[in-house]
DNA sequence: GCCGTTTTCGGCCCGACTGTTTTCAGTCG
């Protein structure tokens, strides 16, 4: 892992989910998973900070300061060791499935003897569950549905996990003598919504240097295959990294091949072969001479081919390379055109940073606008008021100006009710300059329900976009069910954007609605909805999503300078009785 | 364990939903 945070936030998770799982002080569990978070999302490296200064962190006391000092001397927390004796990993693991917390985990262990997923899979499978105390025949059932939701995303990564890994690999490669190059390939380079394995390119003359150095990384656990030109490796959480090293004169054409899809790979060699060439991932080669063609670049690869670069979001066989080789390739969204976040939060409801911090933060990426969404009080947890709400929008106005040319937003995330309606009344939300409406509960509801819930939403005059559309979480939570091309034609009719929510979780709206939203005449808005600082560059997934939608500035409203922007904002009246 | 103070203790995220119960435990957001 690339910072001490990340390790720190890992351990203090793990230890927290072990106090829960044996019961006990459930406050003390809770402060040692908010000390977590915070220090997950706190900007700064704690290696290189004062334990005072590390005091300052909000949730952060001196217990944890004491702990963060061992992981840092020893890498473990001599605690967590103790508890991962009594508990064996597969218990914890057992809580990942939807429907299943700590309690049943633990009954599940000391009553069956039952300590992994698999072996869950297996008792509920032939029945063994639905007998034990405070279990039944709907129980069973809700955890073979749950094994089933978290099978679909099993051995994958999200793309936070994939990138920082991925980051952490090519950064320690690179620093490898006789390395010349070093990049990630594969679907991550393609920012798909998750990633199976990681691949990793290296160029060098030798590759046994590189290989060394790639199997002797903190983050790998057990090596698969090591030669020559490849190596591949799992780590401890599960992932496979595949490493091949290649001659830099074939850079080019190893990045191709190796960054796919399997189906763009295809469309080129197909392409290849018509032109009398040969494709492969050490270069592009001419049938009848064995002359290599081109190589070195992607560019010398695509242009011998007859086709302009075409980025790796697009390389997926759904017509980029017909738009290539007739010099159509659309024009894309990219991260350093968006000019401002319209989905944020703060530590009044469940950030971890300032208010303050958050605009420093915001205004460091070059930000024209920012607005601050905090949760509304029909998500009850967070406990909003009137007041609270009221109190922060003082603050922002105060604090205008105080950020350069970047433009304070004041607005709020509402929950979309089972049937449609917000938090507050139309004056209250009157006040705000942005609103976001979410659904945050009630996902089990029926299509014919989802689906007039969300047009609802879309009709109120005072929300502007809908937020994570969906509502799934990659790996733990299926979609809601939902007529998609009427609530898309809802969003198009009414002006409401649908939002591109770039927290790896949930990467909402996916890739396949945000076509089909923009085919029926959407907008969109790629937001963090950041909880911290370090997530305020979330919106860099949100860009892949969109890119391979073939989205360009035009329909994405957090590209627009303010004065359109502002314009989009005050919806259009609508006859009466739809709002 | 952390925090704030009515400051060295006592409170800390609360309500809904589900499925199991027969008055409530577990899970979730």
């Amino acid at each position: 892992m690339a910072r001490l945070n990340d390790q720190v936030q890992a351990l203090l998770e793990e230890y927290a989910d072990l106090l829960t799982i044996i019961g006990g002080d459930a406050f003390r569990a809770r402060a040692y998973e908010k000390s977590a978070r915070a220090i997950g999302g706190w900007p700064t490296d704690l290696a290189a900070m004062d334990p005072k200064d590390i005091l300052e962190i909000p949730g952060v006391g001196k217990s944890t300061v004491g702990k963060i000092d061992e992981v840092r001397r020893t890498g473990t927390l001599e605690a967590v060791e103790k508890l991962r004796a009594k508990i064996p990993p597969g218990v914890r693991a057992m809580m990942k499935v939807p429907g299943l917390g700590p309690k049943r985990a633990l009954t599940l262990h000391q009553d069956l003897g039952v300590s992994s997923v698999d072996e869950l899979r297996a008792a509920a499978e032939a029945g063994r569950l639905h007998d034990l105390p405070g279990f039944g025949g709907r129980t069973e059932e809700n955890i073979l549905h749950g094994l089933a939701v978290l099978h679909a995303a099993a051995g994958r990564a999200d793309l936070g996990t994939a990138t920082s890994l991925a980051e952490e690999v090519t950064a320690t490669l690179r620093d490898v003598p006789g390395c010349l190059r070093c990049e990630w390939a594969g679907s991550l380079r393609r920012l798909r919504e998750s990633v199976g394995d990681l691949d990793v390119l290296a160029a060098a003359h030798d590759s046994a240097p590189l290989t060394e150095a790639f199997v002797a990384l903190p983050a790998v656990a057990e090596v698969i295959v090591s030669g020559p030109t490849k190596t591949s490796v799992r780590t401890a959480a599960g992932l496979q990294i595949d490493l091949r090293v290649v001659a830099p004169e074939a850079w080019g054409a190893a990045m191709v091949y190796f960054t796919g899809s399997k189906a763009h790979n295809i469309k080129l060699r197909t392409r290849a072969v018509r032109a009398g060439l040969k494709l492969s991932e050490y270069g592009l080669f001419d049938n009848e001479t064995g002359a290599t063609v081109a190589s070195a670049t992607e560019e010398d690869v695509y242009a011998a081919l007859g086709l302009a670069w075409i980025p790796p979001t697009l390389r997926e066989d759904l017509g980029e390379v017909e738009a290539a080789a007739a010099g159509e390739l659309p024009v894309l969204v990219t991260e350093r055109g968006l000019r401002g976040d319209l989905h944020t939060h703060t530590d009044l409801t469940d950030g971890v940073a300032s208010l303050e911090d958050m605009l420093a933060a915001a205004k460091a990426r070059g930000y024209a606008y920012y607005a601050v969404t905090d949760h509304a009080p029909d998500l009850v947890m967070q406990r909003m008021t009137d007041e609270k709400m009221l109190a922060q929008r003082a603050r922002l106005r105060e604090l205008a100006g105080g950020y350069g040319r970047m433009r304070l937003l004041h607005g709020t995330e509402l929950n979309i009710g089972p049937n449609g309606s917000v938090d507050w009344p139309a004056e209250f939300l009157a006040g705000f300059d942005v609103c976001v409406a979410s659904v945050h509960s009630h996902f089990g509801a029926d299509r014919a329900t989802q689906t007039r819930r969300l047009i609802r939403a879309c009709e109120n005059p005072h929300v502007h976009v809908i937020g994570h559309p969906s509502a799934r979480r990659v790996g733990r939570r299926a979609p809601i069910d939902v007529d998609w091309p009427a609530v898309f034609a809802a969003a198009a009719r009414t002006g409401t954007a649908l939002e591109i929510n770039g927290a790896p979780g949930r990467m909402d709206l996916n890739d396949e609605h945000v076509r089909a939203a923009r085919s029926a005449g959407v907008r969109f808005s790629i937001d963090s909805d950041a909880h911290s600082t370090v997530q305020l560059a979330n919106p860099r997934f949100g860009v892949g999503t969109a890119q391979r939608a073939w989205l360009g500035p035009d329909d994405v409203i957090n590209t627009w300078p303010w004065q359109k922007l502002k314009r989009f904002l005050t919806k259009p009246d609508l006859p009466a009785g739809q709002a």
